[in-house]
DNA sequence: TAGCTAACGTACTGGTTCGTACATTAGTGA
DNA sequence: TCACTAATGTACGAACCAGTACGTTAGCTA
């Protein structure tokens, strides 16, 4: 979600196709996250521009693809943060903690993401499906958590033998229902599950259950 | 979400308000968890019951109105399973499992009510804010879980002094990421989350996590 | 510097969609 | 059985909104 910020020249207009592109993708990934897919108004991106509504069907062909370009691009963020994980130099326990609030601080500081994803899938992840950049697009961190899991497997400090994408779901959706359901939990139940006073709590409590999970002997229960 | 089913008398106009109001509900809880709340029609919800839009905006007033009794309905069916709930009669540690599971359950059977719940916090939950029967209304399962959460902590077999809310909160992401993140997770990794040959393994991975935390030393990490 | 094209703006349209004014009838109680 | 009201149907309006036809200009290049 890089923000365009330029000098931007006193008056009239000034020709700059990438920057005019960013723009448009900047404020249609707030006016999709904030209303969703058909609540969203392209009118309401072109005057939250300093361009005009003809500019988004000129650069993006349509308000669907519009969509798909705002998901590619907030893959993207996510993906790089994946790519600068550097956890494997830690013991396989450290290193799946690191990762698992890694993921918690990325899903915090990046609501609007959350937002995006919940609406795709209310729509059956078809801009997904229908993305060349998306499909099996997969996720770098799977491969350090598969990395990690094996070796704590061979060290025999991981008891249990957990498939990395299993696990990956398992961190992801703590972190993920925190923040997209942080409105109706809060109503529900009275409790801001993003509140920053509880932040660690919740973020060493993700940690605490990973590793008990991981490092458990499981005749219990 | 009781569904309507009435001998239908083959001929003209049957006056059943009930019926009538019951036959909305129905068709419009389908069609909000369809299209999300902006994407729904209401002439959709009309021609899709034995009646017509006219009685949508005489029984409920609107839109926004109807999206409301829909969400009141479906919190109410989830409240009364969860007073089902008999477990107490278990151990502490079988007691959680089998309240995990049934958790797990009832996401999996009713994937409209989930996506619902999606829907209403892209929108800030603020149906949900506005309706009497809804604000703070909590969840019977959440002293369910106080009770046995006691017990299990006084019988020494839980050693995290762990919150019945965040317990629940813990419980409730893994069983509604599965259903409500299933269409990305499944475009992105190419594993659906709900595939019925897995639904096994989910369940008891679910268990084990909960029950690994609950009683796990945690000097560990 | 002429001319060409990518980049941009304005004004409009056609279909959609929530909501309502008005008319009607089924069933109930006096 | 008559009248009254809750329940229902029809037809329409007004606003909204995605998308486009058409015209304009900045800036590069030959």
């Amino acid at each position: 979600m890089t923000s365009v910020e330029e000098p931007a020249r006193p008056n009239g207009r000034i020709r700059d196709a990438a920057r005019t592109r960013a723009e448009i993708l900047d404020v249609a990934t707030q006016e999709f996250a904030r209303a969703g897919y058909d609540g969203a108004r392209v009118d309401e991106i072109a005057a939250r521009t300093r361009t005009t509504k003809r500019m988004i069907y000129y650069y993006f062909g349509g308000k669907e693809q519009l969509f798909t370009a705002v998901l590619e691009r907030s893959y993207g963020v996510i993906r790089e943060a994946e790519q600068g994980l550097d956890v494997e130099h830690l013991d396989p326990v450290a290193a799946i903690r690191r990762l698992a609030e890694l993921t918690f601080d990325h899903h915090e500081a990046h609501p609007d993401f959350i937002r995006l994803v919940s609406i795709e899938n209310i729509h059956g992840a078809e801009h997904i499906a229908g993305s060349e950049k998306l499909g099996r697009i997969g996720s770098p961190a799977l491969d350090v958590i598969r990395r990690i899991l094996e070796s704590g497997r061979e060290s025999g400090l991981f008891t249990a033998d957990v498939d990395a994408v299993d696990l990956h779901a398992m961190i992801s959706s703590y972190c993920f229902f925190r923040v997209a359901n942080r409105h109706t939990f809060g109503a529900l139940f009275g409790r801001d599950l993003v509140d920053p006073a509880q932040r660690e709590h919740y973020r060493s409590m993700l940690g605490d259950m990973v590793i008990a999970y991981l490092t458990a002997d499981r005749a219990t229960g």
